[in-house]
RNA sequence: GCGCCCUUCGUCUAGCGGUCAGGACGCCGCCCUCUCACGGCGGUAACACGGGUUCGAUUCCCGUAGGGCGCACCA
């Protein structure tokens, strides 16, 4: 029996959670539900300088809203500083590690010079075998972990494959800074190996990253999780995802009317497939999953992909929930006229989604689908409506006011009724009464279909706006 | 510069020596139809290049080109 899988989610908090991040997080996620195990969560917060506490609660919300639960509380990772440094000297009293004293001036020397050789820009080493007694007094040392000089570090991995890295590449690396604090190197080895963590899922931007960290791992004898390196996400156009270069926290995509399952469906099939499967649930995703299966390529980000996918979603969605997302939405995104009028007409609102949904692909397209419930008389007119509406189409309407007022039933088979007898009665395709119908009542050329348009804002309302089009002045 | 990783339709991908190279999104056409969607049907489009290995390479190996990541007392 081998004892139970622990991933962990490591997120900086210097920013919000970022779409890779979140695709990250997602796969350590299914992963652990997958094998039954755990996923813990560390903010690596110790950047001092960039670490905000905005930022961890960003990163949370994040997740929560994505549907990414944790084990256990987030584990601060600058908490554990003394842990870090205990380690750090324990490898200095095994001979492991040693104090270096160069300053960093003579470091940046060292690398110039390199540079300017042509040989890679690593630490020469020249503290491992000298006596501390040689350095300039008052000068606070590093700890430098001592790294093999020959022979070839293996990184096993499970999407990547051995991946080989000689020695010689790798230097003498900082494990504890001149002040105390661990480096990020270090302090991810002694979380990993203290939080039990079997399995490390994270991007391949960490790859050679790994190599050093097994150095960390068997200075101190402690087994080596199995890792999973994933390719990183580009932008739609195969440039690397930046600040200013379409990496929007997770948030983003909710106020822009993503669901989060679409989220999710999307996110697991950037990199990793499951045959020609497109749409699964989560459940499904759990259940197929595999490292092995995950890609080595990096992909693109694709919205127009996204926006199919969250449109499937939005279809299928319950209505009511629906609703209350397009007034969290409207809400947050600070469309005050359309949470109002969300808010004011919730039945209404509630008996069009069923309409709506076949039409939009975001939350946002949902808004505006329903906007013509609540827009007040008289309905603004876009371009092409208005141009529907002229002499002609107004003496139909005219005609059609008198027979809607007749009508006994105000239902979509009445009303649809109706208008076709008229229709034929003038000798017009229905088309031809039905756009300019549509027009004065929803003041739009698209909608949902007219007969259900009436029903739904119902005979005063309907009439009225007719009317407002065909006696404007009255 | 050094190290490592990657490369199938425009995009996401299936493929794990022999396939008419499959699916999805997009795009185009048709159908449905009161508009727009939805839905249905059909179509367009790819193995980066050059060498090997093999009876046979998209698939295995080596180069080339292109892309990415890393090389801090950042994470």
């Amino acid at each position: 029996m081998s004892k139970s899988v622990v991933t962990r989610f490591a997120p900086s908090p210097t920013g919000f959670l970022h779409i890779g991040g979140a695709r990250t997080a997602l796969f350590n996620w299914v992963f652990a539900q997958k094998m039954g195990g755990k996923m813990l969560l560390r903010i690596e917060d110790t950047d001092r300088e960039r670490s905000t506490d905005a930022a961890v609660t960003a990163i949370l919300d994040g997740m929560t809203w994505l549907g990414l639960t944790w084990d256990g509380e987030p584990i601060s990772q600058f908490a554990r500083a003394d842990r870090h440094a205990e380690i750090a000297h324990e490898l200095l009293a095994q001979g492991k590690a040693y104090k270096c004293y160069s300053t960093p001036e003579e470091l940046t020397e060292m690398r110039e010079r390199a540079r300017a050789e042509g040989r890679p820009p690593r630490y020469d080493g020249r503290w491992r075998d000298r006596d501390p007694s040689e350095a300039l007094a008052g000068l606070k040392p590093v700890i430098r972990i001592k790294a093999p000089q020959s022979g070839e570090i293996v990184v096993k991995d499970h999407v990547q494959g051995d991946v080989v890295f000689r020695a010689e590449n790798l230097d003498d690396f900082i494990i504890l800074r001149s002040d105390g604090t661990p480096t990020y190197m270090h302090a991810v080895v002694v979380d990993d190996h203290d939080m039990g963590v079997t399995h490390i899922i994270r991007g391949d931007d960490h790859l050679t990253n790994a190599a050093r960290q097994i150095v960390i791992y068997q200075a101190m004898g402690w087994d080596v999780p199995e890792m999973a390196h994933i390719p990183l996400i580009h932008g739609s156009d195969g440039a690397k995802l930046s600040k200013r270069h379409g990496a929007i926290g997770i948030e983003a995509y909710r106020q822009m009317g993503y669901l989060p399952e679409a989220l999710r469906n999307y996110l697991a099939r950037l990199g990793w497939a499951h045959g020609d499967d497109e749409i699964f649930s989560t459940d499904q995703m759990v259940d197929w999953f595999s490292l092995e299966a995950l890609n080595k390529g990096a992909s693109r980000f694709d919205f127009v992909k996204l926006d199919n996918l969250n449109g499937h979603y939005i279809r299928s969605a319950d209505p009511a929930r629906l609703y209350d997302v397009m007034v969290e939405t409207a809400s947050e995104t600070g469309r005050n006229s359309d949470y109002a009028g969300l808010v004011a007409n919730k039945q209404t609102i509630l008996s069009a989604i069923p309409e709506l949904q076949p039409r939009a692909k975001t939350v946002l397209e949902l808004i505006d689908l329903a906007q013509f419930i609540y827009a007040a008389r008289p309905l603004p007119m876009d371009e092409k409506a208005a141009l529907l509406l002229d002499a002609d189409a107004a003496a139909h309407l005219s005609k059609l006011v008198d027979i809607f007022e007749a009508l006994n039933d105000w239902t979509v088979e009445a009303l649809d009724g109706a208008v076709r007898s008229y229709a034929e009665s003038v000798e017009l395709k229905l088309g031809k009464i039905a756009q300019p119908l549509r027009a004065a009542l929803t003041g739009r050329t698209i909608s949902p279909g007219i007969f259900e348009v009436m029903t739904l804002i119902g005979r005063e309302e309907s009439l009225g706006r007719i009317r407002d089009v065909v006696a404007p002045n009255r």
